[in-house]
Formats: structure tokens, sequence, C-alpha cells
DNA sequence: CGATTCCCCGGCCGATCGGTCAACAACGTA
DNA sequence: TACGTTGTTGACCGATCGGCCGGGGAATCG
């Protein structure tokens, strides 16, 4: 099941047969289907590992103290999204590339909706509060505060050289006080 | 041609029979093969005008007036950057997704090597110029920035609200100077 | 010990894959 | 009129797709 999250991953899930998967995995195909009832439930099980830890981070945003700051919650809940996408990093991959090209796709595709619109909703919150500067769209600046989020997939890697807590640290730096030297 | 990039952008290269495709351009499959030789040649002609139009950006970088700033040819690198993406949309959309299924798929991720290289070198020049904040990996740094730029083939349109110079725009305030509000 | 259950195999199914082919309609040229 | 060219068609190919099935160990339980 992990593994073959992973082979979904590397060859794509579309570009992955059942061979292809059995013999990665080093079984026979007839094997895999002795747990699994179909190709498209792995798929939906690894989609909804990965919606249900982004869904838990955003509930918890929601249900955040109101004396939090927006631009605190916001903080917080890209910091999060980052753990959460390091720790489900072949789940979150799979939800990331899904194009909508059966029923389970579309399904995640809309829960994923809901949580993107959730998102743009903090992120409308703290520049109501101020935090965030005004001369920039806020839809365009929650889909690229959580594009840069999500393009941790193509690279980030748990064994690799930086820690999940480092990269979410260096996003939130970025994000918020820009890449260019601050002055002396 | 241009009408089957964005079939495969919609459903995936994998995801996409050349029936589907026949269908979707409203000929027979036949039709298409008079015309093309083979479906990867068609991946193959879009993978090539993404990558000829990114290496564009990158050569013209380098070959800068050594007058000017790396901190400057690395905001014009990713506003260019940005302006091919938009330009040549489908294509690059592609390119990202592209998992290395095949020989032209592999050829394109070599290509993508080299060019993501020649980024982080030119991001590399920025920090020891001292322009870029020293605290954090240039490596990570260059992986977000362009994670950044890249993450804009998930949404942004040509026919949408905000053109090509605006997005461009944005990036490269938030990516320098960052998000948060800045001070009276 | 026998019976049951779990796990797995090779072989097979109908459907669909990328791609080919002979035939033909529409065309400008002579 | 006859002719080559171009674009298109539907039928078809072998290979591969996702998935199914009968049967055969190996372990467990009475």
């Amino acid at each position: 099941m992990r593994g073959a999250i992973d082979v979904f991953n590397r060859r794509g899930y579309d570009g992955t047969s059942m061979e292809d998967l059995a013999k990665e995995l080093g079984v026979t195909k007839s094997a895999i289907y002795h747990h699994v009832p179909s190709k498209s439930h792995l798929l939906e099980a690894a989609l909804n590992e990965a919606l249900d830890g982004l869904t838990r981070v955003i509930d918890e945003a929601r249900s955040a103290d109101s004396s939090v700051s927006a631009y605190d919650r916001l903080r917080t809940t890209v910091t999060q999204s980052i753990e959460v996408l390091a720790a489900h990093l072949p789940a979150v991959t799979l939800l990331l590339r899904v194009r909508g090209n059966s029923e389970v796709e579309l399904e995640a595709l809309r829960r994923r909706r809901d949580i993107d619109a959730a998102l743009a909703s903090l992120v409308q919150d703290a520049v109501d509060e101020g935090a965030l500067r005004a001369d920039i769209d806020p839809d365009l600046i929650s889909r690229l505060l959580f594009g840069t989020v999500n393009s941790l997939i193509e690279w980030y890697r748990p064994d690799g050289p930086q820690d999940a807590k480092a990269v979410a640290n260096a996003v939130v730096m970025l994000a918020f006080d820009g890449l260019a030297a601050p002055p002396d």
C-alpha cells in the first residue's frame, strides 16, 4: 500500500499498470488483488489520507482562539500544511497531481477546492486585518503562497539534507519577509 | 497540435488515449496519424517548445552585461521565466508534469536539470553578492523561488483576470520583499 | 489427524491501447 | 477527361490494460 503509492508517484497513476506495480513490489498481480479490490481503491485511500491531514489543519485554524490574529493563524497554517505535506509526502504528492479522470479523482478535486477556499479566506482575513500588503490581490496572494507550499512535493524528501521544520521555516521567512537581504 | 497539448494537460499524457484525443478534436484517430507519426512525437514537440523558451531565458541571463548585478539578473530571469510560462502555458505545463516514463521524457528531464542548475547558480551569485538573505541555504532559496514560479501552471490562465506582467510583478514582490505589510 | 482459512500463483477474460492499412472523396493541374 | 496529391475514413492488428478464477501450499484450530 505504502509502496504502491510510491510507484504511482514515480511513474504517474495512469502511467503505472498493475503489472508494473506487482513487479516493482516483488509479487504477482493476483497477490495485490487479494488485498485490494481495485487499482482505484489504492488511489482513493491515498487521496483520503492526504485530504484528511490537510482538512485537519484548516479545521484547527478555523477553531483557533479568536484572540490570535489572522496573520498568526495564517503563518501557523502554512507551517502545519508543510508538516502534513512532509509527513504524508507520497499521498499529498498523488493528490496534487490528480487530473479528474475518474469519479474518485473528481471527488478528491471537490474536497481540495473546499480546502483551497478555506485557505483563501484565511489570507483574506489577514489582509483585512492590515497585516499583509494590500497591493496584491488577496486571491493571488493565496495562490502564490500555497503554490509555493505545494511546490515542495517536487523536490522535498524526508531523508534529504533539510528536515520539515527547517523547510517550513524557510518558506515562512521567504513568503512573509522576502528573500532580499534585510538592511543592516 | 495545439489542441492536442491542451487535451494532454486536461487528462494527463498517459491518461489520454489517441481515441480520446481524436474524439475531442472532432476527427478520427487515423486522421491524426496522417499528420503525426506517433503519440510521443506530439509530446516531444511540446516539451521542446517549452524547453527552448526557458533555455533562451537563461542564456540571456548568462550573457548579460557584467555590470548588471546578479540580483537584478535574477529578478529579470524570474520575470522572463513567468512570461515564457504564460506565453507557452500548455507546453510548459506538460513539461513540468513529465515523469520520465519514456526516452522522450527522460531527455526532457535531462534538459530541465540543466536549466534548474543554471537558475540555482544565478541565485548563488546573488547570495554571494550579499543581495539575498544568507540565513537560508541558497539551494533551498532557488527551489522555493522557482517552485513558486512553476506553481503558476496550476491556476494561471491567459484569459483570466490578471495578465502575465501583473502576475510576474506579484511574484517578484512576494519573493523578494515578502507578503507582510511594509511598515508605514 | 482432518478441516478451515489465509495467501498466493499461473492463466485467462474482454476491453482498450498505440498504430497500420486499403479504400475513397475532393482537389488543382494538364 | 485523366491524374497525382492531400486528407480522411472504418476496419483491423498485436500488445497491453484492469481484473477474475481455479487451484495449490502453509499455517491455524478443533
